[in-house]
DNA sequence: TACGACCAAATTGTATACTAAAAATTGGAG
DNA sequence: CTCCAATTTTTAGTATACAATTTGGTCGTA
């Protein structure tokens, strides 16, 4: 089944701007775009109403398309509710976790020890990403699954620079530890509790987010 | 400021499928809706492509875009994810509330109450949305808020459903006031309780069954 | 009758042409 | 020189024309 160009300039640019290739304000220029593209403004315009539609553009009518990142107050906003869904997620999959569905994850959480000890933050990131997908699947709640990783994704850019706050990475995989020996005891109230300290960025210093935040929205 | 006719029609196509008129496995023809919203073909594809986006319908390549109403495993997934969004937003209000917003909590209540007296479910849902809507506000977390939103609305048809269950009005009413109460005292733990209660259709272990189930059974 | 290949109608996806609205520019008045 | 207005230019929004793909049916053969 090969995507649809419409679906795959969709996707293309959601990457550019996850990655920060296209950063915060920028605009989509349409025409610009299909000849980026090679293609028409009529498959451009759909890609970018999907975009808009998933929150990471703005449109304005008859002005233009926006990149828009989150402000740093909406960041927050956003880790928050992040924190929400995956204490729910790690609550009901400490209720439903099979021998197998555990065993999966201590495997990951030990590529992740490898990739701390060698220093790789890209590996690291890569397979953390892997690791919490997993925890929603065992959730059981496929429509919570679906919603995280959502909101997982769109996160990605700033999760992934507050890994590279010193010392960030080594801590992450403490409380990773303290979660899947949690998860090992069917013990969901811990799991919960240590996963809240995992993912809300209180946890972390401030000011780390706040300087990471504007290096990547310095940026135009 | 007047909406462009793409998204009049997007929102439009969006309130027919909530309200039923379009019901689950309708083709969305693009040429049949573009003679029945008197424009052409683009601004209707642009609308089902955010409608799609959105994931009250389905768009298959080259075959058509079609309603997908969620099926009730899913339904039971969604409403689990909203009770506990509800639970984080009465969570936080809890702590956040004015006198003031407490007030016009209050207002919604008795106007909620009236309709009940009346049997009036329709004045019912209305109100009981603002109700809710203005939880989510005063929350202080506005993507919280707003994902908060559209799941709701995304609810809403089966919300409304379950309203004419005999009774249900009634109970309804009674667990706004245990959580205006709470809210009252500042007892966020109390509303929080009540919420849960409140928003869960049929109760955790149902949840858990249809679950495991579909674990089982390899559905996705 | 059953099955398969091929053709035709319908429908999606894309390109292009046209319209209308907003930004940019130019020209003149103060 | 500055400010404002009218005009030009650019660009978003829409219509229409065309290409590509699926589907249903028909015809022919075993």
């Amino acid at each position: 089944m090969d995507r649809l160009p419409s679906v795959k300039i969709r996707d293309s640019l959601e990457q550019r701007i996850v990655e920060g290739e296209l950063g915060n304000g920028k605009r989509l220029d349409e025409t610009e775009l299909s000849r980026f593209y090679g293609v028409s403004r009529t498959p451009v315009r759909e890609a970018l109403q999907r975009l808009a539609e998933s929150g990471l553009a703005e449109h304005l009518p008859r002005r233009g398309t926006f990149v828009r990142s989150p402000s740093l107050s909406q960041l927050v906003e956003m880790f928050e509710v992040m924190a929400e869904l995956e204490c729910m997620a790690i609550r009901l999959a400490a209720r439903r976790a099979t021998a197998n569905d555990i065993d999966a994850l201590e495997k990951d959480n030990e590529t992740c020890r490898a990739a701390v000890a060698a220093n790789d933050t890209k590996k690291y990131y890569e397979v953390n990403a892997r690791l919490h997908g997993r925890i929603y699947q065992m959730s059981g709640n496929s429509f919570l699954a679906s919603e995280a990783r959502r909101l997982h994704d769109r996160l990605r850019p700033f999760r992934r620079l507050q890994l590279r706050v010193r010392g960030r990475m080594e801590e992450s995989m403490a409380e990773h530890d303290i979660i899947l020996a949690a998860l090992r005891d069917g013990d969901a109230n811990g799991a919960m509790e240590t996963m809240k300290k995992h993912i809300t960025i209180v946890g972390v210093r401030f000011n780390d987010l706040v300087s990471s935040f504007n290096r990547i929205m310095g940026d135009e």
